[in-house]
RNA sequence: GCCCGGGUGGCGGAACUGGUUAUACGCGAAGGACUUAAAAUCCUUUGUUCGCAAGGACAUGUGGGUUCGACUCCCACCCCGGGCACCA
């Protein structure tokens, strides 16, 4: 068979009867599916073998959903701005549009190969100015509703690319792109307010049908997190509180007690204004300064010592107990999240707790760990005793093992405990209890296990609910000497010297335990956990959860504070000092900058966003696009400003509003402008020019099925999110999320395991592999390989495997037979599990286990001399969406059929045809495997019975044994214990 | 450090909500058939180990546990991949 001719004439045919036209497609059609990839970058190296695995993925889904009566759209379009076309167009000197259109067209070439779906009429490209126009207006409607800033404020620059980024652009502190470390540099930017919508993007996740990582690390990077803000008044100079403060925010109210310090960031404007008042002003002068000097890099680097220097002369007034704390400026407090300054509580924060041991600062703990003893647990209606308790922890150092208590009535295992008595020292009350308990009395201290817990429990042998504040104080044994212990205490328990391992929560029956086992080994660290208040007044006894609440009241209720929810995100920085991307449509213009600044303007005269940027106005819509202009030279400038600030005929413009003489503005957007909404693009009116269109925009979104990477978790999807969701409140789209459904597709790395790239050599292109083994072949390949989700070599090697499978099938063909279809009903069983099999594993995209179904029943099909055509039908139809080239030349040209299995009804299964009414019988004996037997589906428990112990083996097996117990599980197995 | 995902044969990987002998399907390897020969194709074998054999023992990262029965559940630990990076 060749391949190469029938997959040339087939796409011809195809494209001719125009199977795959979206509007052919979804005419009459009561369902539409909406399939989309990611659309590709054309680089200049053309694809790899890794490319095609989620379109392929895709096709089959397109092609299931057909033949299951669904309308379907499965676009495709090129993603073509940006950063890499503009270097690669720089080093072999040609301008970008050349390049990028030739990319294009061997991308398109490579692509046409596999004999995808997709509908070419709707292709798009992002550098087209028809396109960009959509972009760019876009962007206006985001200006116009004040979402568009200004911002000069030192933005993150990457000196090697001589560009800005966002945050999101950063991996490791670095430049994504290059990998060079970037700086902070202060430079005009145009910013996009994505703030305003971190909840409603919060909140929609929730909605999605997407993989839970996906949605977690979009949860993680938006990053919401509830607390308060604080008002702490300053003091300067030990002279009486002055009015001014500074504010803080924690989600901790709860541990404010244990404020011991506040720290501010570098940043932070209080070092500024009290510039006077500081002591020591050079010192945090000279400390800011290096501080503003280390890079993110650096600073990353240097990420686990803390620096910081105390701010002398100034202090800040704790409202909640009026106890002046130090103020500290430092690093580790960053200026741009809540309000560049933490009240620190070192007993209950780690990074406090750093600090605060370097610098010698005091710890105070306000919370303790609370337990509630899930096996005795309180009982509801007994009276509560509270009391003072202590455990004594006692080991024996040549041995390793601690001294416990059981008790015979009880069979509990604890350690020598008990109450402490008033004004006794808990390691005196630890030492009188092991001797009353066990005589041991030469014990030598190690160490107390940090402050009290707090635990609840029911105490059975008082009949009581206990609240006990616990002291965990460890030993070493010195010496065996006793004293005698009281007779009835000993006959009541007894003494056991427990391993080392054996001291945990199973065995303990403490409730404390897990902290005691914590302390006992790790070094001293802060408690972050919640718990229960101690030292706090009149929270003192709360429960973390509730102190903050009414914490939070009271600071409402005075006025100091308030409740306050932050997020990670930040707003995006959407500008790049580049060439190749869309030009902002905006002018400057001075007489309109000086007429609002001046106020006298009339209502409505300027866009909310124009007022927000006095001087930047609107292109008006009727104008778009502004075209990106030809330049002689698309360097970049190296000042930090585009190449378009050289082309003075394109930056002198009218001012649209007052027609006199203004700038366009010179940066450009960044790559992920045009690939935020084309999704939508593709449901664009195209012709001379494109149309925004509504009714079909209503028609199609969202998308039900969207295919690609991982790495566009927490950038592409969330900003495609974010400009949906703003076209959705601007009433242009009529879904508030665009992306129903998302899959994700693994890598496939080289056969040495790395990635393919051109620098490795080891890149293995599609085109050669359709040359030797047909698209076919490599499309049932990339499915067959491993589970979608997940990264895999290619082995070239494999795909003989596949390949092979479709020469079989293909030779299956020559053995039709009408008349057999009597000898095939043996098959039906079979065939119907396939169908059910390959139906839902396509739905789930477990299309690894969907072919290898589609091989046994190929196997199976093998092994009868005649064929009946409606079972090799069935068998073809369910190849179909993978192996489109070779089924429809079976179809059609072998089976004589007029049209094209692509449009055929997908099979439907017969589940009583599924069901079989024998099965193996497996006999276990004690949970492993002797026998199996033959038996009827439904057969009675004492009939299987019988059937099994029959069976000559197991009757040799049993012997005399006497069976204790039979297991049986219906239709299954039997297990007989003896 | 924190958050995800994952550890099964020489390799890629199967195994439903704990229950039809773990390793389907494919690759590779070994032997055989066809051939002058090779390729292709077809057939057989293929987790490890003990045994002449019948048959047994051991195997799903490691160590424990729950259960009549664990790849599947629980606890602790180790390793690999990805994300985040002091967010108070």
């Amino acid at each position: 068979m060749d391949f190469g001719k029938i997959e040339k004439k087939w796409q011809k045919i195809w494209y001719k009867e125009g199977i795959y036209k979206s509007a052919g497609w979804r005419n009459g059609k009561p369902k539409k599916f909406y399939v989309l990839d990611m659309f590709p970058y054309p680089s200049g190296e053309g694809l790899h073998v890794g490319h095609p695995r989620g379109y392929i993925a895709t096709d089959v889904s397109a092609r299931y959903k057909t033949m299951n009566g669904y309308g379907v759209l499965h676009p495709m379009g090129w993603d073509a701005f940006g950063l890499p076309a503009e270097n690669y167009a720089l080093k072999h000197k040609i301008h970008p549009k050349i390049a990028v259109s030739k990319n294009i067209k061997r991308f398109k070439e490579q692509l046409s190969k596999f004999g995808f779906t997709y509908d070419w009429d709707k292709e798009i490209n992002t550098t087209d100015p028809e396109y960009y126009k959509w972009t760019q207006w876009i962007f206006l409607k985001m200006f116009e509703n004040g979402l568009v800033y200004e911002s000069r404020e030192p933005i993150i620059w990457c000196p090697s690319c001589r560009t800005s980024l966002a945050l999101e652009d950063l991996e490791n502190g670095g430049c994504e792109r290059c990998g060079s470390a970037v700086e902070k540099k202060p430079l005009r930017q145009w910013v996009l307010k994505m703030t305003a919508y971190a909840e409603k993007l919060l909140d929609g996740l929730k909605s999605l049908d997407w993989p839970e990582p996906i949605k977690e690390q979009q949860k993680n990077w938006i990053g919401k997190s509830e607390g308060t803000t604080i008002k702490f008044k300053l003091t300067t100079n030990n002279q009486r509180p002055t009015t001014e403060y500074i504010e803080v925010f924690t989600t901790r109210l709860d541990t404010i007690f244990g404020c011991t310090y506040l720290v501010v960031a570098p940043e932070h404007p209080l070092i500024k204004n009290y510039e006077l008042r500081i002591k020591n002003y050079g010192e945090v002068k000279k400390y800011i300064n290096q501080a503003g000097k280390k890079t993110d890099l650096m600073r990353t680097d240097l990420a686990k010592e803390k620096t910081g220097i105390e701010i002398k002369g100034i202090k800040a007034i704790n409202p909640f107990n009026n106890e002046e704390v130090p103020i500290f400026v430092a690093d580790y407090v960053l200026g741009g999240y809540g309000t560049g300054a933490v009240m620190a509580v070192p007993a209950h924060d780690e990074r406090d707790f750093e600090f605060a041991k370097k610098y010698n600062l005091p710890i105070k703990e306000v919370i303790i760990p609370n337990r509630i003893d899930k096996r005795n647990p309180p009982v509801s209606g007994k009276k509560t005793e509270e009391r003072k308790n202590v455990h004594a922890l006692v080991r024996n150092p040549k041995n390793n093992k601690f001294l416990c208590l059981k008790s015979k009535k009880f069979l509990w295992i604890t350690f020598p405990m008990g109450g402490i008595e008033r004004d006794e020292d808990v390691v005196d009350a630890a030492r009188r209890e092991v001797e009353e308990e066990t005589g041991y009395k030469n014990l030598k201290l190690v160490r107390v296990l940090g402050g009290e817990v707090r635990a609840e429990y029911f105490a059975k042998h008082k009949n009581e609910n206990r609240v006990a504040y616990t002291t965990g104080v460890l030993f070493d044994l010195i010496n065996e000497e006793k004293s005698p212990v009281e007779k009835e205490w000993e006959d009541e328990h007894e003494l056991m010297w427990i391993n080392e391992s054996d001291v945990n929560c199973e065995t303990m029956c403490h409730a404390e335990m897990d902290v005691w086992l914590k302390r006992i080994k790790g070094e001293e660290q802060a408690c972050t956990e919640d718990g229960v208040l101690i030292n706090s007044k009149d929270f003192t006894g709360l429960e973390s959860e509730v102190a903050r609440e009414k914490m939070a009241a009271w600071l409402i209720k005075n006025k100091i504070g308030n409740k306050k929810i932050n997020y990670k995100m930040r707003d995006w920085v959407f500008a790049r000092q580049r060439y190749w991307g869309e030009p902002f449509p905006l002018v400057y213009c001075e007489a309109c900058a000086e007429k609002i600044k001046s106020g006298k303007y009339k209502k409505g005269e300027f866009t909310k966003g124009e007022l927000m940027n006095p001087g930047w106005v609107q292109i008006s819509e009727k104008d778009l696009p502004v075209k990106l202009p030809n330049v002689k030279s698309y360097e970049p400038s190296g000042t930090g400003e585009s190449p378009l600030v050289n082309i003075k005929e394109w930056v002198n413009a009218r001012c649209p509003k007052c027609k006199g003489l203004g700038k366009r503005e010179t940066n450009t957007m960044p790559q992920w402008a045009g690939s935020n909404w084309y999704y939508i693009a593709y449901l664009i009116k195209k012709g001379k020019k494109y149309e925004w269109d509504k009714k079909e925009i209503k028609k199609w979104l969202p998308v039900d099925l969207y295919v690609g990477g991982v790495e566009h978790a927490t950038r592409h999807l969330l900003y495609a999110r974010f400009w949906h969701k703003f076209l959705y409140d601007i009433g242009e789209v009529s879904t508030n999320e665009p992306f129903k459904k998302l899959m994700n597709q693994g890598l496939i790395l080289a056969e040495d395991g790395r990635k393919m790239s051109k620098r490795w050599k080891n890149v293995v292109n599609p085109d050669d592999i359709i040359k030797v083994f047909g698209a076919d072949a490599i499309r049932l390949y990339e499915m067959f390989m491993g589970p979608f989700g997940q990264s895999i070599a290619w082995n070239t090697d494999g795909i003989k495997g596949v390949s092979r499978f479709l020469d079989r099938v293909w030779k299956l063909s020559q053995k039709l037979d009408n008349k057999s279809r009597e000898e095939n009903k043996k098959l039906d069983g079979l065939i119907n599990k396939t169908i059910k099999k390959v139906t839902e594993d396509i739905e789930e995209f477990r299309f690894n286990t969907a072919i290898s179904a589609l091989m046994i029943l190929a196997n199976e099909m093998e092994k009868y001399p005649q064929l009946s055509i409606t079972n090799y039908q069935l068998l073809i139809k369910l190849l179909s969406p993978f192996a489109p080239f070779l089924t429809e030349e079976i179809w059609r040209k072998v089976l004589g059929k007029k049209k094209s299995i692509h449009l055929e009804k997908w099979p439907k299964y017969d589940t009583k045809l599924i069901v079989e009414n024998k099965f193996k019988l497996i006999i276990q004996i004690n949970g492993k495997f002797r026998d199996s037997i033959e038996a009827g589906k439904g057969v009675s428990e004492e009939e299987i019975k019988k059937l099994a112990l029959n069976s000559e083996k197991i009757k040799t097996l049993v012997g005399n044994g006497k069976i204790k117990r039979v297991i049986y599980v219906k239709d299954r197995l039997i297990n007989i214990v003896l």
